[in-house]
DNA sequence: CCAATGCTTCGACCGCGGTCGTAGTATCGC
DNA sequence: GCGATACTACGACCGCGGTCGAAGCATTGG
């Protein structure tokens, strides 16, 4: 009975939260929810045995997506019969200030400009993103080459993957994670176009305006 | 929270008897939904409130319907995230022998035949059917007189309506009632065309090879 | 290695809502 | 008019499922 999923308040708020296309926390519905971690733990459960939520688990946190733009609509469709019986929804806002814009997840770029650039690349067929995987094609690797100096044969590890999706914080798609982006990062502070910020416990990623131009002409947006 | 009334199997049943687009009686959702006739007004009474189905009086049987084409696109949407989960549901099927071809309803014509003909005289411009309501036209007016030797003028009634949509039992659609509808099925049997059936309970009427010809040529399906 | 964080599992509580019995209203057939 | 049928209204029961507390597991960071 995937309606009466759907019915129960608290899961109904999660996935309203979640029709943004984003994915969120466990603890982020939590908190959407209005209930006790226990509580909305076991409403996630179902949801995802029900096959309306996707679980993509990253470190000790574990993000939520509706599983399918399918669901997305159906949603939207029961919001648009709430409408007309007289009920109505609210939305909530986004969040923090402008290490939105560019920050380290762990040792790669994340952030608004870390998603660009695994967007971009794909789109250029440097990389051929297939769900969750990941691979260089041998284009890529020519452009890592000529335009950055990095070689991908030293790129090799024995425990960790070149390429991995990797789920970002603050724009809740992918960007590039692995040996490869940890490597693009590291070069970026080489070739002094972007550095961590200096305050201690700070994420942010400071790009330089001859930075931010570079690696725009490389990743920027093309339409 | 439209989706909790959907969530609940009982009412879960009778929206899915619901989708077929066909209005069914209280008592036959009631059979559907596999509870007391209490429990399924109650159920109905909470899907009316929600703006799921309408309802429509006719005598001492109360027909529901979905409210509206969304709703059952909705409902779809839903079935068909749970088909993708494992669920699913089976069908009813029909029900009756040859009395769903043509009967009486009180004293109109109801059936396949009576419903073709509303639909014909309403796309031939005779009559001007607006939701519950239905007005003969001039045109209408004129066809009657030539074509059946029916006047209007004749049919007024201090207490009932000329033209009135009734709700066909084994169509589950609309069709004429109100005294337009008796002086149809009257002028029928005069003409010969059809007459009701010899065995004492029965509503059937029988169409003769004539008269359903001639009562094809007025109110027969054009593409 | 230890403490902290993020989340899940288990178990118990409890209230909402579905259920039905009884009773009441409306309509039809006679 | 009468009884029968179709449905609704009220009230009480009770079980399912949402809820949270306590405890457990996994991961991170030091």
């Amino acid at each position: 009975m995937i309606a009466a999923l759907v019915g129960d308040p608290a899961r109904s708020n999660m996935l309203t939260a979640l029709m943004t296309g984003r994915a969120l926390t466990a603890s982020e519905l939590t908190h959407q929810a209005g209930v006790t971690p226990q509580t909305a733990s076991s409403h996630l459960s179902k949801l995802e045995a029900g096959g309306l939520v996707e679980q993509e688990k990253q470190g000790r946190h574990r993000y939520y997506r509706l599983s399918d733009p399918d669901v997305a609509s159906v949603l939207e469709g029961l919001e648009g019969l709430a409408a007309r019986a007289g009920h109505m929804r609210v939305r909530t806002g986004p969040k923090d200030p402008a290490l939105r814009h560019a920050r380290v997840c762990y040792d790669h770029l994340a952030g608004d400009l870390g998603v660009q650039m695994l967007d971009s690349m794909t789109k250029q067929r440097l990389l051929r993103q297939r769900k969750q995987d990941i691979e260089l094609t041998a284009e890529g690797e020519r452009f890592l080459t000529d335009a950055l100096q990095i070689s991908a044969d030293a790129l090799s590890h024995p425990r960790r993957p070149l390429c991995r999706a990797c789920l970002d914080w603050s724009e809740r798609r992918h960007h590039l994670a692995g040996t490869l982006g940890a490597a693009l990062l590291n070069r970026f502070t080489e070739l002094k176009w972007a550095a961590r910020d200096a305050t201690p416990g700070s994420r942010v990623v400071n790009f330089t305006r001859h930075g931010e131009k570079r690696f725009a002409a490389l990743f920027g947006e093309r339409e």
